[in-house]
RNA sequence: GGGCGUUUAGCUCAGCUGGUUAGAGCACUGCCCUGAUAAGGCAGAGGUCUCUGGUUCGAGUCCAGAAACGCCCA
């Protein structure tokens, strides 16, 4: 089949697609591999909840199908089990959006089940399209057999695993301040936190809290007549306290200070104000004050205020007049005069700290806002009000009662909901937990056992595990795994470990569950196991991280099918995101560790995030969104893979359509060589069947270019096994690199001049080879044009060829063809032929124009000297490449060169010590002298091991050099030369003219020419005849085909061609 | 505050166990090629390898400290 010039890469994915589909190529590579030795990978799911697949997610989708395509042409027996993550906040919110329903009211009005069975089907749809954008990508996967994390399955696990946390008494519920969200209208964990603070503008406020007279203080700074605490009382002393949360002021209980951090009173008068009053802050902070009428009274450290009362802002209400006999000052090492006064309102209903440290003071907690943010009753005019909103107002309300100082706009770092946006409050709840004690050091040694990729990952994961607190795994929401926990009648506790224990437990609500969710589930009543009393379910649903973590257990068939699951378990390999580390990695962990103790995966790669071109972060909305079914599209799936794969995973990736039209242009030299071997491959109707020619009767470039590809097929290999695809794409594209700018470049001619057929048959069986070869190598990586070349290449050309390039054996380093000698002699060709065409640049002359001879001179002790002689298949290449009638190669260069002599560091070195430098720089000058074959310089004798030789360029030569190489270009032109040159040229010229007479490669032309070239022609007819396909060349004009007049190398020329 | 990562040419990035003149792609300049052609090749210019100190005959590479940026945790 003939390969378009043009390089439409979707298209060809699209044809490709369709391949797979008519022929169910993925189907007969499962058939095929079934029964072989087992790989066991295991799919994060991804969240269902979005519209089209972006590209982030290509880049770890990538990675899965890579390493299991890898796997499966080594005939590894795979689940290719795709999954989706199904429940939780993301989907409820989106729904909810949809539906425009606003709050949890809102939700229950709209019904329970109708919310749920929307739930559901949010999730069902973005699975479709997550599906179809997968395939786009090339993923091989059991698309019809996904797992779904609301799948009863999947619930039932987690609850056989709750069951068991509680049976060995970790699972407890826990009264403690989380952060919450209003609007959701629940507690978010820890894991909800990440990457939830913002920069933000809120009112915050300096508040005065009046001392009370009967105030006890127990040491005093400057005793007077009077106890501090009564004379600060009398002379209208307040602690001033600062907040960005005013709508904690009311359930302010206590105010803590440092002990030992010095605190000021200040006597002023403040704006607005007539009277005098006596203010108590932080030292440094009123010292940085600008404070004009203030007089500083003395100062005291804070151990000195501790137990002081005061004064609440609204002891009038009956909520906050709980407080009041704990109005005091208390101690907190915490406190600090970086923002604010030095001294901290707590109230310890609102933050996790304050909650702490209500429960070490014993005083009461007092929970202002229900779980909507709004205040509850018992705050007077501030019932039902929403917290966030009532700033201003609460504001207001202190200037009246006297109490507010200052009020001032701060922008800090404040949390908001991960998923609807809302800012986050903090409130005390109840809410269930799992105790990390005993079970981190098990984690962590689990985790020990892991191969983290990169490294650093499990670090990251060793300090997630010290640090984790314990798991707060319920929310107070609707579509997510039901919890498992009951409470009877008489009040005993119990969880139920299975859908069949739910079931035989059940004494009504069966008959209307339809599926373990809510409302359903929360109908069903059971018996209590210890008195027969009616119990029912507690309310939440669990953190969304249960749901996936579960998955090496809920997959595998843990509960029914444990054959099965031994199988299987645990996973070789997984890859993820990076941030998964605290999340799915974490999670699985702690299931596989409480059901088994031992980690689910063996080897975890995680990979970074993705960034538009300008390194700013995708948003979904922004301008610079590029989903991936775009991004396909426009660029071709295997660009994107490619550009993913080739790059380090420990490093985030700028993505766009420049870097992948560079990508593509890389992928386009590929195409090309390929192109070019088909289109003479058909010319010339080569057979891939024909038998070999032996490596060893083949050209001395054929058995170079075999041993690099057989030295790639073991790296990449080697690479692949590491789990290292940039290294394997790195070195792929090295390679054809150089297959196409050396190898095929140094031997178009053996492909279209039949001089040899041998000699073109090893041409046409090394390129295909090399080709067929390294399609096979990359095919994991890029799938599609894998596949259509092996289509084009291999199917089409060869009996019993395997119907697709995924069904093929990866290949297999054949070491016999590796050798290393043949390629260091290359590459020492390599290197003269580029020295010899800065040399051609320095001389200006054309490389058309025959030069008589290159000298070539490798230093003493250069890797390659040695390698390369003036008389050999190599030196062919050489005197062809630069065109020069001889080669030399030297060991000396004397005429052309001047010897230099430097050090052998790594000899001399550890012989000389800090006498190399000494050394060193007298050779560089020249001080030296050779006695004996001994170099004698600054009193040390150097032997020639020791040092190495080398040459610089004399003038009269066209010189160039580099480390370890000299090359010498003879540049004397002679007539002779002149006119081979001319010949050369005039070749150029007509194959030229052909291609503007819109000749084909193959066509015959008559030749007719006239004008001082004549002479040239005449004596060249033969090799012009042959370069330019002529058939007749003949002097005289005769007026038709394709003509052309003008000068070559400054010789008129008349020049007339025509088809034959 | 604790932990982790990154810093190499204008941009995006390679650089294995320390070694003499640190590489590639893109962009730029010049030349070449013109049957890979909205391509390709060659050459050139462009680097205090973030900084400081240390180990060493020798450090982009190893060690310590610092800075900037990013991430995780508190």
């Amino acid at each position: 089949m003939p390969v378009a010039s043009s390089f439409d890469l979707p298209e060809l994915e699209h044809g490709v697609l369709d391949l797979w589909e008519r022929e169910r190529s993925f189907d007969a590579l499962r058939k095929k591999n079934a029964g072989g030795p087992r790989y066991s990978f295991i799919d994060g799911p991804i969240t269902a909840n979005i519209e089209a697949m972006g590209v982030h997610h290509a880049w770890g989708r990538t990675y899965k199908d890579l390493f299991q395509r890898y796997k499966a042409m080594q005939g590894f027996d795979q689940r290719w089990q795709n999954g989706f993550d199904c429940q939780g906040l993301w989907v409820e919110v989106q729904v909810e959006r949809e539906l425009n329903l606003n709050n949890k009211r809102d939700i229950e009005r709209y019904g329970i089940d109708k919310f749920s069975r929307a739930c559901r089907a949010r999730v069902d749809h973005s699975a479709a399209a997550i599906t179809k954008h997968s395939i786009r990508l090339g993923q091989w996967m059991d698309w019809d057999n996904s797992y779904f994390t609301y799948s009863d399955n999947n619930i039932s696990h987690i609850w056989n695993v709750l069951k068991l946390c509680h049976e060995k008494g970790w699972l407890y519920k826990g009264h403690r301040a989380m952060p919450w969200c209003a609007r959701c209208g629940t507690a978010l964990s820890e894991h909800e936190m990440t990457g939830s603070y913002k920069d933000m503008t809120h009112t915050s406020l300096y508040v005065r809290f009046p001392v009370l007279a009967e105030s006890a203080l127990p040491s005093i700074a400057k005793p007077g007549p009077l106890p501090l605490g009564a004379d600060l009382a009398r002379q209208r002393a307040s602690f001033l306290a600062w907040t960005t949360t005013p709508w904690t002021l009311p359930t302010n209980v206590m105010l803590a200070v440092h002990p030992d951090l010095d605190y000021a009173m200040v006597r002023l008068v403040a704006d607005g104000s007539t009277q005098p009053e006596v203010l108590i802050l932080g030292a440094k902070v009123y010292a940085q004050s600008k404070w004009h009428n203030a007089e500083l009274l003395g100062t005291v450290k804070g151990r000195d205020l501790l137990g002081l009362r005061y004064e609440g802002l609204f002891d009038d209400l009956p909520l906050a007049a709980k407080s009041v006999p704990f109005h005091k000052v208390i101690e907190w090492d915490e406190v600090s005069e970086e923002e604010g006064t030095g001294i901290v309102h707590i109230a310890p209903g609102c933050g996790a700290e304050d909650f702490a440290l209500g429960k070490r003071e014993g005083s009461p907690v007092i929970v202002g806002i229900d779980e909507n943010a709004h205040f509850v009753s018992g705050l007077g005019w501030l019932e039902g009000k929403e917290a966030r909103d009532v700033a201003h107002e609460i504001a207001d309300e202190l200037k009246r009662r006297g109490k507010l100082f200052r009020e001032v706009p701060y922008t800090h770092s404040y949390p908001v909901c991960w998923r609807c946006k809302e800012e986050i409050v903090f409130r005390v709840d109840d809410e269930w937990f799992i105790s990390m004690d005993e079970l981190r050091p098990k984690l962590k040694e689990a985790a020990g056992k892991v191969r983290w990729l990169p490294a650093f990952t499990g670090r990251r994961m060793d300090n997630w595990l010290d640090n984790m607190g314990d798991w707060n795994i319920s929310r107070r929401r609707y579509w997510g795994l039901p919890l498992p926990f009951y409470t009877c009648a008489k009040g005993h506790f119990f969880v139920v470990g299975s859908e069949k224990e739910l079931r035989d437990r059940a004494v009504r609500g069966l008959e209307g569950l339809e599926e373990l969710h809510r409302p359903w589930i929360d109908k069903v009543v059971l018996a209590c196991p210890e008195c027969k009393a009616e119990a029912t379910r507690s309310l939440e649903v669990g953190d969304c991280w249960l749901d996936a973590g579960v998955v090496p257990f809920s997959t595998l068939r843990w509960l029914e099918d444990r054959d099965y699951w031994k199988k299987w378990f645990p996973a070789e390999f997984i890859t993820e995101n990076l941030e998964q580390v605290r999340l799915w990695y974490y999670s699985q962990l702690f299931f596989s560790v409480v059901l088994t103790g031992r980690p689910p995966y063996e080897t975890v790669l995680s990979n970074e995030f993705v960034y538009d071109e300008n390194g700013d972060e995708f948003h979904k909305s922004g301008e610079n969104f590029i989903d991936f079914p775009q991004a396909a599209e426009r660029a071709g799936s295997d660009v994107v893979r490619w550009y993913y794969s080739r790059h380090d995973p420990a490093e985030k990736v700028l993505f766009g359509y420049n870097v992948l039209s560079e990508v593509k242009r890389k992928l386009l030299t590929l195409w090309n060589t390929y192109s070019f071997l088909v289109t003479y491959a058909n010319l010339d109707r080569f057979d891939p069947s024909e038998p070999r020619v032996p490596p060893s009767e083949r050209p001395l470039i054929d058995r170079w270019l075999l041993s690099t590809l057989h030295r790639l097929v073991r790296d990449v290999r080697a690479s692949l096994d590491q789990y290292d695809a940039q290294t394997a794409c790195l070195r792929m594209e090295a390679f054809w690199d150089d297959l196409s700018t050396w190898y095929v470049r140094r031997n178009r001619s053996r492909f279209w001049k039949t001089r040899s057929r041998r000699d073109s048959l090893a041409a046409y069986q090394t390129l295909y080879d090399a080709l067929v070869t390294l399609v096979r190598l990359f095919a994991p990586v890029m799938p599609f044009i894998a596949e259509a070349m092996h289509q084009n290449l291999v199917r089409n050309a060869v009996a019993e060829a395997p119907a697709s390039v995924h069904h093929s054996r990866y290949p297999t380093a054949d070491e016999e063809l590796i050798d290393d000698d043949l390629e260091r002699r290359m590459r020492a060709a390599r290197r003269v032929v580029e020295l010899g065409r800065a040399a051609r640049a320095q001389a200006k002359t054309k490389v058309r124009t025959p030069l008589p001879k290159l000298v070539a001179v490798f230093d003493e002790g250069d890797r390659d000297r040695g390698a390369l002689s003036g008389d050999d298949e190599l030196a062919a290449i050489v005197r062809d490449e630069l065109n020069v009638k001889r080669l030399e190669v030297r060991d000396r260069a004397e005429g052309l060169v001047r010897e230099v002599v430097k050090p052998d560091l790594k000899v001399l070195g550890p012989r000389l010590g800090k006498d190399l430098p000494k050394v060193r720089a007298a050779l560089a000058e020249g001080r030296y002298e050779r006695r004996d074959g001994l170099i004698v310089v600054e009193g040390f004798e150097l032997k020639p091991t020791e040092v190495l030789v080398s040459h610089e360029g004399e003038s009269g030569h066209a010189v160039a050099r580099e480390s370890g190489l000299v090359v010498a270009l003879d540049t004397a032109l002679t007539p002779e030369l002149e006119a081979e040159g001319l010949a050369r040229e005039l070749a150029h010229k007509l194959n030229d003219l052909r291609k503007e007479a819109g000749l084909d490669i193959a066509d015959r032309i008559a030749l007719r020419y006239d004008g001082a070239i004549a002479p040239t022609i005449e004596r060249f007819t033969d090799y012009i005849a042959e370069e330019v396909l002529a058939t007749s060349v003949k002097r005289g004009l005769a007026g038709r085909g394709h003509a052309w007049r003008g000068e070559l190398n400054g010789v008129a020329a008349e020049l007339e061609i025509e088809r034959a």
